[in-house]
DNA sequence: CGCATTTTGATCAGTAACGAAAATTTACCC
DNA sequence: GGGTAAATTTTCGTTACTGATCAAAATGCG
């Protein structure tokens, strides 16, 4: 194989594992001059294997983006800030159950400035977000795993969580009632959460505003159960008297 | 919600789900100038929630780089020849263990062609490629995550795997001495392997012929036990007696 | 309604990226 | 080792994108 096909197959693997890279960061990697490279992607480009733009290359998208990974960039901003917040309050060398939702997978990015942690999780994206930290030590539920949102949910999953007993649950849900009840979709998720939380010593709640007052069929529990909420916004006076009756402490991000 | 807001939250989709977009076509798409477009990710980018190039904007990869994923890239032509290959010879509707590697995560991409399959893994890749996939059911073994390719190994992981009995393991492997045995180095995940070739009605072992003849610590089994070898080339005269007296059927990508 | 603020549009000089072509180096084959 | 083709670098005029600035339009608020 000559240099040029092995530099172009490893542009290729460039451009496909960052989506996108610069003309210029592809001629220093590569100890050339941009030109080259400006003609090795402009023949890839007619060719089909990437795409060509003003500056660089990205890759083409070979696989059509799941309705999960469009829920997941909404409303990004507060989910990160709300992750923050909570990550602040998770102090060194403790052990969690993280469970499904895209705040919690953010979450876990948030949880990598920490060094020491132990992570439980029913959550696929959790773990890998959490596997690549040094000194983590990640533990995956077994399980069946849900296409809609990589979550393992089952009866094996319980099973595998009431084996042990940790200091913080990081629970998402789906929508609060108005009496303060906190509901989902899925009664196996339930189940599940339900199990994770009568293992952990404290129960935060993270959830963006939005969701006070959403609608969901299947009861998890209630405000009370929690020790803390994590939230972008106050959810507003509606649910003050609930808030104050369960006993919950609120950190809101702004 | 401002008008403003709607636009940028839809531009970090676009973006998101497209991996990249020219400042123009995003222009185009909310019908306002270049100009505004810029304010949007300029701004934007400021706050980290995408990456700014000269000319548009592209996602922020959200899971930093590891050692692995660059491994990953490597030898991907032949690793993705392989995996066709496999794929071909897995009838509709079959069940599977597949294991740690990164064959086995190219295998679990080409699998995809596929309509309805049920795969159990110890690989959280391999479970988040499949369980992409509609007509899949997935089930991951529950374990501890090993930050180095994302398997998940321990006595917990080997229980789990025995509570099943499939018709095919798809298999890695790190080296193949010169007399036909199976070698790696993390006697752990050889534990987990064992489980899953004792489960499974037919073992295929896939591996570049680069594997064979490298050493490794640890004795997973011999060639005798797998049915079907899958390479990209022969492994060479050194190997015919040993696979000839294995009686292992052998695959070659080209 | 009218004022303040925010958001958007238009212009323009400066800069970065572009392709074409010539010069140079490298690789290859006998 | 010399000749030839391929690959790469150099150079340069052209095109495309950028940020700054200011005006216009839309929006929010009392």
């Amino acid at each position: 194989m000559g240099k040029l096909d092995r530099r172009r197959r490893e542009i290729l693997e460039l451009v496909a594992s960052n989506s996108f890279m610069t003309i210029d960061s592809l001629a220093d990697h590569f100890s050339v001059t941009p030109q080259t490279i400006r003609r090795d992607i402009n023949e890839m480009a007619e060719e089909g294997l990437i795409a060509r733009y003003h500056g660089g290359a990205a890759s083409v998208s070979t696989t059509e983006n799941t309705a999960y990974q469009d829920r997941q960039v909404l409303n990004l901003g507060s989910k990160r800030e709300i992750a923050k917040l909570v990550a602040e309050h998770i102090p060194e060398g403790a052990s969690l159950f993280i469970n499904i939702g895209t705040t919690n997978e953010e979450v876990a990015h948030a949880l990598s400035g920490h060094k020491s942690l132990k992570i439980i999780t029913n959550n696929l994206h959790v773990a890998e977000i959490c596997a690549a930290n040094q000194g983590f030590e990640v533990i995956i539920a077994g399980g069946v795993v849900r296409q809609r949102d990589f979550g393992v949910i089952g009866e094996a999953t319980i099973d595998f969580i009431n084996q042990f007993k940790v200091d913080y649950a990081i629970i998402g849900i789906s929508g609060v009632d108005e009496d303060g009840s906190l509901m989902d979709f899925d009664y196996r998720e339930v189940r599940v959460a339900r199990a994770i939380i009568s293992n952990a010593r404290q129960t935060f709640l993270c959830t963006d505003a939005s969701k006070f007052g959403r609608r969901a069929m299947v009861r998890l529990g209630h405000l009370s159960e929690i020790d803390a909420l994590f939230t972008d916004r106050h959810p507003g006076p509606n649910w003050a008297d609930v808030i104050r009756e369960a006993d919950v402490s609120v950190y809101t991000a702004n």
